[in-house]
Formats: structure tokens, sequence, C-alpha cells
DNA sequence: TGAAATAGTACCAAAACAGTACTATATTAT
DNA sequence: ATAATATAGTACTGTTTTGGTACTATTTCA
């Protein structure tokens, strides 16, 4: 349906978070701090660890940092792990999965499509959704955030 | 899932292959022409006429052909007719659908992305997409288009 | 040792997707 | 007239995805 899933969407917000602090932090003081369903982000957290983007602290006063700096981490690499690497259309990246493929009228036009939303997910890097963030200077020293994308 | 539905991919092909010829085409024609489920487009082609995008000529040598001309269908008007209108986030058209919009720290840069894949989408007209598709056949390396509004 | 935290799955209900089917109506060729 | 071919409208269904929960095991610290 051409829409970020939730999960996507709590994912960016869990790193925007974790882009702006240095100690770890647990599901719990995220869920808590932006009305988010506990269990679903710990699941995601799980996820994204066990993807390399953020490093887990195991144990009582544990919890997550980012695993590699925020300039490093793109709108498409996250996309990459809670939904799958993103393809507009199938024969993207496997043109032998269209049927039609010798007489495709659209092949063409959707793969250039493809690319170029590709492309602006991989230029815009989780410091750059951080900084881009609209209250994020007027609001950084607050410690709870009400979250805008619960439906 | 950030991917294209089927309905809308077939639409596409669909649209083509009327903007390419003058006389009605009928729903079992174009299934035969391009393998595709006619029960299916069949459905397609009843929604497109629904919407306004195509006329239908009812009756034996019946069919379908484009009710504007290829410049004027956007690829924006397809897909809010065989998807829902485009929507990367909820609260991207309406602001008032984002409860706490004053403290969201993704909505901003979620928006971007949101109005750049939008505006592409409205620039790609059906003519656009058949006269690429021509440019395929002859050089089927050209990919120059890719950015041009992305970017 | 117990509380708090992650790790790894497995599970479930609701929604969306992909595709089919059926009845009714319109047009045309014969 | 009527049979053939086409759209109009809508209802139905099986499968997949989504959104979210639950449970067990392990790690760490006080």
């Amino acid at each position: 349906m051409l829409k970020l899933s939730k999960k996507t969407d709590y994912a960016i917000i869990l790193l925007c978070h974790l882009g702006d602090v240095d100690a770890p932090v647990s599901a719990q003081e995220i869920a808590g701090n932006y009305q988010l369903p506990q269990p679903m982000v710990a699941n995601i957290l799980k996820q994204l660890g066990a993807a390399g983007l953020i490093q887990s602290v195991r144990g009582q006063n544990g919890g997550y940092v980012l695993a590699r700096n925020a300039e490093s981490i793109s709108l498409s690499d996250i996309i990459s792990v809670t939904d799958n690497p993103f393809n507009l259309v199938e024969c993207a990246h496997d043109e032998e999965l269209c049927k039609v493929h010798q007489c495709c009228p659209t092949r063409q036009p959707l793969v250039a499509l493809h690319r170029s939303i590709q492309r602006f997910m991989e230029d815009m890097t989780l410091s750059t959704i951080i900084s881009e963030s609209y209250f994020e200077n007027l609001d950084a020293g607050r410690t709870h955030h009400e979250t805008a994308h619960l439906s």
C-alpha cells in the first residue's frame, strides 16, 4: 500500500531517541516516553540489535545504544531491517521475476522511480532526521516525548 | 511494505496499452495479451472507469479507451484509484491526524520524503511512462532520468 | 539471590491482498 | 428476435502481511 509500516515508523522514533543520548536506554523507558506498546518496542529493538544498527547492554541498568554514529545509519538501512529491503516492484531487483518482461511496458519507468526513492532513503541519515526534526532544538532537555504516528 | 500492489502494477500496464491504441480494447483482449488473470483485469478496468480515467464502450465490440489524454494522467492519479491515495505516514496529509504533532520527533523529515515521492508521481504521466518504455526497447541501459525529481 | 534487563521465538487476531464468481444490463451481428 | 460479446456492480474467499502479545532463557548488578 506504499506506506511505512508501524514497525518502521516506531523504529525511526526509537533510533532518534538513541541518537540523542549516550547512556544505554531500555525498551521500557522508550515505550513509556513515547506511549508505544512495550512488547513491540522490545521486539523492534531486538531486531535492530540483531541487524547491527544498535548495540545492547544486558543486565540491570542495561539497554541499547547506537552501534555506529548517526551519520552512517540511513533510512534505507532501517527499512531493510524492519520491513524487507525496499522493492517498489518485484522486477526491480530480479528481472526474471517479471513474467511479461519481454513486452513489459512499465518496467523501465517503475525501476526509475524505485531507484529515486531508494537513493533518497540512502541519503537520508539518522542524523539528518534528528536535525530536521522541528522541535528538537527547542525541546532537547525534555525526557518525555509524545508520539505522533499512533493512527 | 512500501511496494506497489499488483492492482496498481496491472493498472499501469493496462493504461499503457490503452494509451497506444484508439479503438476500444476489451478486458479479455488485454488479459490475453499480457497473460494476466482476466477477472482481475476486468475489475481493475471497471474501477478505472468508475474513477473517470478511462471510458467504457458497452456491447459487442466494446471495451475501454482513455478518458483523457495520456499527458494528463499521472502515476499519482492511478495509485489513488487502485490503492488508496499515497500516504507514506498517516499524518502527511492531515496534520490533525497527528494528535500530538508538536512533540513528534520524526514528522518533519518523513513528510519531506512523502512530498518528494508524491511530486515524482505527479510529474510522471502516462505519456512519460509510455515514451520511456519505448526507449527501453531501443536502449535498455538508459537510466539517466532516475533522479530528475528527487535529488 | 533477586530484580531488571536483553535474546530468541512462537503465537494470535485483524486487516489487506490477490483473485474469483455471479447477476444484471447494454450493444451488435446475424 | 436472439445469440454472442461486452461492461456494471458487487459479493465472496483463501492467503499473506501486519500489529501486537507471550513465554522461556540468559545476563548483569546491587
